[in-house]
Parts: C-alpha cells; sequence; structure tokens
RNA sequence: GCCGAAGUGGCGGAACUGGCAGACGCGCCGGACUCAAAAUCCGGUGGGGCUCACGCCCCGUGUGGGUUCGAUUCCCACCUUCGGCACCA
C-alpha cells in the first residue's frame, strides 16, 4: 500500500475521466428522446479569474448531485459557462490598460484550469460565454423577438445613474442610494432608455409560484418585490380644468375622510397648473427641486408640498378639497396622484400637520367600522370598501384596480464591455431594428473606454455610421449596449444546443434537456436573475421558441462564505485560494470539507481550522479500505453482522439525505461513523462490503480518492457504477434499546425484542431496579407505550 | 415600520414526524509509539454535585410563560442577530 497521495491521484483519475469523456453526455437523436432526463445547473460565474470557496461551495453541491443522479441511471447534463461581459474587466482596462477582451478570456481560461483542479464533472463540450459574438448573435436575435412584440421598447425615463461609472443602473443595482459595485451616491436623470416589458407578466411571475419547487422565502421576496395590491382606481374631478384624475387606493373605505389631494411632482397635469396658476412660479421652483432629488433624498427629512391653486372634488362627500403637489407622492407607482386621507394614513397625517390641513376621523380603529360616512357609517371596514366603489361604479367614479410595485426592466447601459443592441435610428424611418440575417452586430474595439457621460461606443464614428436597414438612408446605431443581466436571462436554453449556428437553441433539443430540474445559486438573485429569467421563458413560450412555464423547477440557495463577517466576493478581494488548498490537501479534502462545515444553504464563516481533521479521514479511509482490502473478512454480500447492518443503515441516511432531505454535509459525518466502525477492525466479517460501501457513498464528495480506492477493491469505473440499495431486511432489527422513563426522565434502558407486546415492555419497566426506586411505591397514574421506542411511567 | 430566517458545549454543527440533547469533526486533556518531536494510534471531554469506587443525582438547547405523560421540536409574549422591502397610497 502506497500512501495516500492526493495530487497524484487526482492528476491521475482526471486524465481517465476526460479519456473516457465521462462526463460528457449526448443529446439523443431525433425520436428517441429517453424517459429519465436531468438538468443540473448552478448559477455561471462571473470570470474574475480566481475562484473562491464560494465557487467550490456551489459546484461541489452541483457535483454532488450530478454523480447521484447520474448513479441512479438518468442522463445528466451538466454544463458551464462565462458570465463575461460585465463592468468589473472594463474597469480593469481602464485601470491597466489592455482589452476587456483579453483581460476576460485570460481569467477564463484561469478559472477553468481551476475548476478542472477541482474535479468536477462537467460536460465540457458545450461551454458558452457572453461575450462570444456565437453566444450574442443570439441575444440580439432574442431582443429583436421582444422588440416585434413591443416588449422591448424606449422611453424617456429618470434612470440611476452613478456618476462614478457613469452608467445607468437597474433600480437592482441600487443598494441604499449607492451603486452597489462602486458605493457611489445615485444621482437622477432623464435619459432615452431601452426598457422590457416585464410588468406585462406580473400576473404571470406570482401565479406560476405555484408551479414551482422553490424556497418559500425565496418566492415571498419575489410577490414582495412584484408588490401587488388590490384595491379601487377612482376619479376626481378638477372643474377648473375640466378634467377628471384618477387615483389608486387600497382604502376605498376612507373616501369620506378624503381632506385633500397629491400630485407626484412628475405628474403630467402639473405643467398645466403651473402655466395657469396664480402661485405658477412657486411650483415650478419646487418640482424643479423635487426632480433634482431623487429616492432616498426625497424621502429623507420633512414632508414638503405646495397648494397648486386648484381643487378637486371628493366623489363621495362633493366637498372641493385643495390640490398639492408633493415629493412624497411617486409617479412611478399607482397613477401618480393620491387622495389624501390624514385620519388614516400617517403619512397624509404628517402631510396635513405640517400645512394645516383638516383631519376628519371615518373609521372607528376601535371596533372597524365607518364613522362620518353617510350611508356607510356603522359598516365594517372591509364591506364599505367593496360597497363604496360599487356605489362610485354605478356613478362612473371608480373601478376595482390592481397595482404593482414592479417595474419595467431598464436594460440600456452606457458602457463598452456589454451585448450591442441591435438599432439603426433613421432619420425618416426612426427605430430601426437591424435584420435577423445582418447579425451578430459585432462589438467593435474602441480607443478609449474612460467613461465620458456618453457610451464609448459613441465615439467610434465609423462604426456608429450605417445606411437605414429600412431606406438606405444615413443611419447611427445604438450605441448603449445591455445590462448583463440579458444574457444570462436565457443562458441555461443555449446548453442543450450551443453550438446551434441557424437558431438560438433547437425546439426540440430546449424542450427535451429542458426545463432545469434543479438550479443552484445564490438568493441576492431572487429579485434580478431570477425574475428575469422567468419573464423570458414565459415570453419565449409564447413566442412558441420552447414549451415549459419555467425556467427553474428545483430551486436551492447555498449560503454565503464568509470572511471575517463581511461577504467574501470578487469587489472586496478577501478571498482565499481554494488552488493553493488543493495543492495542501487535495481537492477531495477542499471538496470534503466545505460541505461538511455545515448546512449547505447557511452562510458560513470561512475558516480553515477543521481540514485537517477531513484530511485525517481521507487518510484514515485510504489505509482502512486497503486492510479491509487485503484481508476483509469472509463477508460478501447479503452476510448478516453488525457491520454489514451499519453498511446498510448508512447507505439508507446518506441517500435519503441526498435524495429527500437536501442535505449534505450529514452524510459525510454518516460515512465517517462506518469508517469508524469498519477501523475497529478491518478484518472482521463484512469489511470488505463495508469498505466498498463507503468508498461508493463518498464518490459525489471526493471521486478521486473513491475511484483509486475502487480500484483497489479490485473493481472499475465507479463513476458509473448504480447508486447503492440498502437492503431492508438488513435495516429490520429484532432487538432495540427500550428506553424507560419514569415521570418523562430517562432512568433505564434496557433490550428489548421488537416482538414483545405493550405488556411484555410495561413489565420490563418495572422490572427494572432504576425504575423501582423511582417509582418508590407511588400510586401509578399513567403508562405510556410507544412501540419500538419507550415505556413511560407517571407516577 | 412591514415581511422572512436564525439563536444548542470552548468552536463548526447533529437530533428528519413531539420520545435517549450534544452524532460527526475541530480544539483541549491524558496515554501508547519515539532519544525527542511531528505524524499515527488508544482513551476522555456540556455544567454542577455526591461517591474510595462501580456508579448516582440535579441543572442544561436566547428569555419568560403555556400545551403535553414527555418540548431543541408545537403555541403565546419578549430579547438578540442576519436578510428582503421601505413615503408603494
Amino acid at each position: 500500500m502506497d500512501t495516500y497521495d492526493p495530487k497524484a491521484i487526482e492528476a491521475k483519475w482526471q486524465r481517465v475521466w476526460e479519456d473516457a469523456r465521462a462526463f460528457y453526455v449526448d443529446d439523443p437523436p431525433p425520436g428517441e428522446e429517453p424517459a429519465g432526463k436531468f438538468y443540473m445547473l448552478e448559477m455561471l460565474p462571473y470570470p474574475s479569474g480566481n475562484l473562491h470557496m464560494g465557487h467550490v461551495l456551489n459546484y461541489t453541491l452541483g457535483d454532488v448531485l450530478t454523480h447521484y443522479h447520474r448513479r441512479h441511471g438518468l442522463h445528466v447534463l451538466r454544463p458551464m459557462g462565462w458570465d463575461s461581459f460585465g463592468l468589473p474587466a472594463e474597469n480593469a482596462a481602464i485601470r491597466e490598460g489592455g482589452h476587456p477582451r483579453e483581460i476576460t478570456e485570460r481569467n477564463i481560461e484561469n478559472i477553468e484550469r481551476q475548476m478542472h483542479r477541482l474535479g468536477w464533472a462537467i460536460d465540457w463540450d458545450r461551454v458558452i460565454a457572453a461575450h462570444d459574438p456565437d453566444y450574442y448573435r443570439w441575444t440580439q436575435w432574442l431582443f429583436l423577438r421582444f422588440f416585434e412584440r413591443d416588449l422591448a421598447y424606449r422611453k424617456a425615463a429618470f434612470v440611476n445613474w452613478c456618476p462614478h461609472d457613469q452608467t445607468v443602473l437597474a433600480n437592482e443595482q441600487v443598494i441604499d442610494g449607492k451603486c452597489e459595485r462602486c458605493g457611489s451616491i445615485v444621482e437622477a436623470r432623464k435619459l432615452e432608455q431601452w426598457f422590457f416589458k416585464i410588468t406585462a407578466y406580473a400576473d404571470a411571475l406570482l401565479r406560476d409560484h405555484d408551479l414551482i419547487d422553490w424556497p418559500e422565502r425565496t418566492k415571498t421576496i419575489q410577490r414582495n418585490w412584484i408588490g401587488r395590491s388590490e384595491g379601487a382606481e377612482l376619479l376626481f374631478r378638477v372643474d377648473e380644468l375640466d378634467l377628471d384624475v384618477a387615483v389608486f387606493t387600497t382604502r376605498a373605505d376612507t373616501l369620506f375622510g378624503a381632506t385633500f389631494f397629491v400630485l407626484a411632482p412628475e405628474h403630467p397635469l402639473v405643467d398645466e397648473m403651473i402655466e395657469r396658476s396664480p402661485n405658477g412660479e412657486e411650483l415650478r421652483t419646487y418640482v424643479a427641486h423635487a426632480l433634482a432629488k431623487r429616492g432616498e433624498q426625497r424621502a429623507a427629512g420633512e414632508k414638503t408640498g405646495v397648494f397648486t391653486g386648484f381643487f378637486a372634488t371628493n366623489p363621495a362627500t362633493e366637498a372641493r378639497i385643495p390640490v398639492w403637489v408633493a415629493d412624497y407622492v411617486l409617479m412611478e407607482y399607482g397613477t401618480g396622484a393620491i387622495m389624501a386621507v390624514p385620519g388614516h394614513d400617517e403619512r397624509d397625517r404628517e402631510f396635513a400637520e405640517r400645512f394645516e390641513l383638516p383631519v376628519v376621523e371615518v373609521v372607528d380603529e376601535e371596533d372597524g367600522t365607518l364613522v362620518n360616512s353617510a350611508q356607510f357609517s356603522g359598516m365594517p371596514v372591509d364591506e364599505a370598501t367593496r360597497e363604496i366603489v360599487a356605489w362610485l361604479g354605478n356613478r362612473g367614479r371608480g373601478r376595482p384596480a390592481v397595482s404593482f410595485r414592479l417595474r419595467d426592466w431598464g436594460f440600456s447601459r452606457q458602457r463598452y464591455w456589454g451585448c450591442p443592441i441591435p438599432i439603426v435610428y433613421c432619420p425618416s424611418c426612426g427605430i430601426v431594428p437591424v435584420p435577423d440575417d445582418d447579425l451578430p452586430v459585432l462589438l467593435p474595439d474602441v480607443d478609449d473606454y474612460r467613461p465620458k457621460g456618453k457610451p464609448p461606443l459613441a465615439s467610434n464614428e465609423e462604426w456608429l455610421r450605417v445606411p437605414c436597414p429600412s431606406c438606405g438612408g444615413e443611419g447611427r446605431r445604438e450605441a448603449d449596449t445591455m445590462d448583463t443581466f440579458v444574457d444570462s436571462a436565457w443562458y441555461f436554453l443555449r446548453y442543450p444546443d450551443a453550438h446551434d449556428e441557424r437558431e438560438p437553441f433547437s425546439r426540440r433539443l430546449v424542450d427535451f434537456w429542458g426545463p432545469v430540474d434543479q438550479y443552484i445559486g445564490g438568493i441576492d438573485h431572487a429579485t434580478g436573475h431570477l425574475l428575469y429569467s422567468r419573464f423570458f421563458v414565459k415570453v419565449l413560450r409564447e413566442l412558441e421558441l420552447l414549451d415549459f412555464p419555467e425556467p427553474f423547477q428545483r430551486l436551492f440557495h447555498q449560503g454565503w462564505v464568509r470572511q471575517g463577517g463581511t461577504k467574501m466576493s470578487k469587489s472586496r478581494g478577501n478571498v482565499t485560494a481554494p488552488d493553493e488548498l488543493a495543492d495542501m490537501y487535495g481537492a477531495d479534502a477542499v471538496r470534503l470539507y466545505i460541505l461538511f462545515v455545515g448546512p449547505a444553504d447557511q452562510d458560513m464563516d470561512w475558516t480553515e481550522e477543521g481540514i485537517e481533521g477531513i484530511g485525517r479521514f481521507l487518510r484514515r479511509l485510504w489505509r482502512i479500505v486497503h486492510e479491509a482490502a487485503a484481508d476483509g473478512g469472509a463477508g460478501e454480500d447479503g452476510d448478516a453482522g453488525p457491520l454489514v447492518r451499519k453498511a446498510h443503515e448508512t447507505i439508507a441516511k446518506v441517500s435519503d439525505d441526498i435524495g429527500r432531505r437536501f442535505v449534505f454535509n450529514t452524510p459525510i459525518a454518516a460515512v465517517m461513523e462506518l469508517v469508524n466502525e469498519l477501523g475497529r477492525d478491518p478484518s472482521a466479517p463484512g469489511a470488505r462490503f463495508a469498505a466498498e460501501t463507503a468508498v461508493s457513498l463518498i464518490q459525489p464528495y471526493a471521486p478521486h480518492i473513491a475511484e483509486e480506492l475502487w480500484s483497489a477493491l479490485g473493481h472499475e469505473r465507479l463513476w458509473e457504477q448504480p447508486w447503492p440499495v440498502a437492503d431492508e431486511d438488513q435495516l429490520r432489527r429484532e432487538t432495540f434499546e427500550l428506553v424507560l422513563q419514569v415521570n418523562g426522565r430517562v432512568r433505564d434502558r434496557v433490550e428489548a425484542s421488537v416482538d414483545e407486546s405493550e405488556e411484555e415492555l410495561v413489565a420490563r419497566a418495572k422490572a427494572s431496579p432504576r425504575v423501582q426506586q423511582h417509582l418508590d411505591g407511588k400510586e401509578i397514574r399513567q403508562t405510556i407505550v410507544v412501540p419500538g421506542k419507550l415505556v413511560n411511567i407517571v407516577v
């Protein structure tokens, strides 16, 4: 027996697998799609150049499941790709020189090497990269399909502008009013921007949560993000303008308490009011100030506002109530106008107090019924809400309505390193899509990536000027690029047909492999990538490009690997290189350790203390299995004995943990227990079977050592061996340890037979001297028997 | 403020459906091997108390209450930590 040399055996088996194309999966020929496919996917990495422990956790989890399902006979697709567009490479190019493409491709090479080093079972034939024209050609093609259906459109909008990165950010990329990437305070700018109409799918995105097996908290986050509110749209008359102005409210029951009316500064009516109002100048100044500050600033401090000089008529009371403009009302939500009910809304009350506006109580908070509300007085809130809307509806002044918090997805980016938007602006034809046959619109080289307030592509005059595809006149290309979330909103559909040159993916192959059966990734993508991908699949299904309603059938979130209490990430530079760890302890040890330290869905503080213990375990396993292989008792399959029984129990435990419970740390502990027991006597009966079982069960975690030991045991190709099945007979026990309790406290334990009747078990309890001591002649009031477990005597 | 998750030895954690709290590992302590050390192997290790000893008793899963023969597990209230949303009408 040689000593355990992880480096040597890991390199050896990685070569064997590659030569055997062990983890490459073939597409089925047409008409022969077999049952039992499994599409395993982890979120694709941004190729930052180095793997960190978060990646190791993510992809090792996927690897365990890949091996587990493969060995259950499923056709497992498990690909890998690169989310290779995006700011970090561009910023690195600005900082250090070079081209983002070169930087990205160098990083990919390095990270791919590190992935190979860890021995993950990946189909490397299907690699895709967002920045590869063979890929982004189809991103552009899909954009055009959205454009044709008006699901991608252009509008002037206030956007989140990062002054440092000189680009627009999605709402999802703004954290506490700051740029998620660089931390600069985000400013408001009004720009022409591209949007995807994700709001048109708000209801479908909520409804189809029922179809998918996702963590409840992820669905909750999405539900809150979409923010569906049921209420009513009510019309308020503004006589001086001869107009009806709509408000959205969830509290129609408080209509009689609406004592003033507020418009958002961006509301379309405000301009006209400025023109015609006696205090137009004051209004104009206020609106200008309000528009300049956005988001966080707007929410901070005391409420501000200006009276417009106009009045609206409360449709319930017929009272003329003053119309104000105030920036606590948001244009993006509801109708951009509200009826203010200071009696029952905290914000309206604050405003009313500040500006001395009347407050009327219309709901008795004690019993939840209406007061001061004409014929609705005395009605409970729920009923009144319905009745008032119906009452207004009869007079054409209101109707039930639904409002969403979700906004359309703005995906224009004023940066270089992204997918070009295939659009040409023509003075005569307007916005003209680039014809499919002219795709891809290649990302040209530019001299200078530095942000200058306009996109880098806008400086490449030669590229920019292009004949209008429609009239042939002088057109100009769109110089913005796409948000990288567009690249990743469909990448999982490309793997099933990664090299298709005629279409983004064939309907047959995407419907065979899709949807992803098991997806793994961080919960931080709950309102970004995970929502965008669902939106894309819904649209693509309507386009009949595929036929499933949801992209990711089952979802698992790995926890954050933290270091020193902060989130570990490429941007913070606090990463531990898995590479070095693999060199010190071996890839198998790194893989085992990251899953052993705790539940995979829980955040962890990274520490290397303890990886030694995994190293010890692997050396122990190595030695004990070799001993068992040399003289592993008489035990063959089916033999009885405690070791064989323990092996079967371990099979049952590991299979249940991985397959049903989705926990990955306790299977390792279970195999350790088996090895500990085997180690007590490696020549005991059943030792060989126990050794084979331990090796077979640890294979998804530590495939290299498992393969080597499997050979030592005289077998071949463990990676394609069927997953072991526990023998039910071996799991059944004839005897068990009966727990004896007095008043719920354990007093004794005795060996009992599973065949014994309840009376016999009670008799055993009463026979125990320790139990007797605690009974102490007291009156027995109750006796509880749990067959197979315990007897509890209550005195 | 609203929504969600979590609090167990010195540490990471286990206990799945209400039934032996602390599996497995780290660390630590003791022993074997060694000239010595490392590595390895064996044993111990929640706290407190009683006992020469075999052992035995009490306390113990964030805090306080409740349900139950029995609660880490269920219910109520609270505390702490971490996430999500946040002037969303």
